[in-house]
DNA sequence: CGTGTAAGGAATTCTGACACG
DNA sequence: CGTGTAAGGAATTCTGACACG
């Protein structure tokens, strides 16, 4: 289904690159990890590294922050969205496992 | 033609991070900009920063180096390379110029 | 030529805390 | 709650140079 795990998801940018890229600042940046949106690799002795994803999620977080919505609210939402994936998901492997035990193993 | 100026050509790589994905030391990956093989962007105070795609380029020349060629070669194979995409660039441009002016201009 | 290293300085990042509201 | 800031230390990066071969 995916093509390459690739750049896009790559934990390499350090934070101050992030802050450049979407304009927050350092101790935002630090603040939203600790409530929970965003998850950066540590690489080297602790230094915080993060991927074109995170940008763009912080990004998104910068956007609801302006609008007045509260870190914990964008928790909640974040995690709607990645159940509802989740629960896609899950349909389509039970799908799969359906038509794999009616019509034979067939690759993916 | 191209969808996504996007990730893989987006410097935001520093040095330390570079050298842990290719295997290289700073030294060297500093001697390979002197070489003209690799141009980082300078970002804040002079900080050199990478993309993935030099990322890449660091790993072909590596494989290169350990088979002995040496980087005015590499150099010289980059600069064909880069002509060789030029031609044609100038060539389907020239194509498309006397398609327009036959049959009348269209968008690309 | 290609790479290592010691040198000294400047900039980055980290954590925990106090502050305001 | 969300963010700023001063604090002190540790790690990163930079440049120019000397070294070896």
């Amino acid at each position: 289904m995916k093509d390459e795990p690739s750049y896009k998801n790559r934990k390499v940018i350090t934070i101050g690159v992030v802050s450049e890229l979407t304009g927050l600042t350092e101790r935002q940046i630090r603040y939203y990890e600790e409530r929970k949106l965003i998850f950066p690799e540590r690489l080297a002795r602790g230094n915080r590294k993060y991927s074109f994803s995170d940008v763009e999620k912080l990004i998104e977080i910068a956007n609801k922050r302006e609008e007045g919505v509260r870190t914990y609210e964008i928790r909640q939402e974040m995690i709607k969205e990645t159940k509802k994936e989740n629960d896609k998901k899950a349909r389509n492997k039970m799908l799969r496992g359906q038509i794999n035990a009616r019509f034979g193993i067939q690759k993916d």
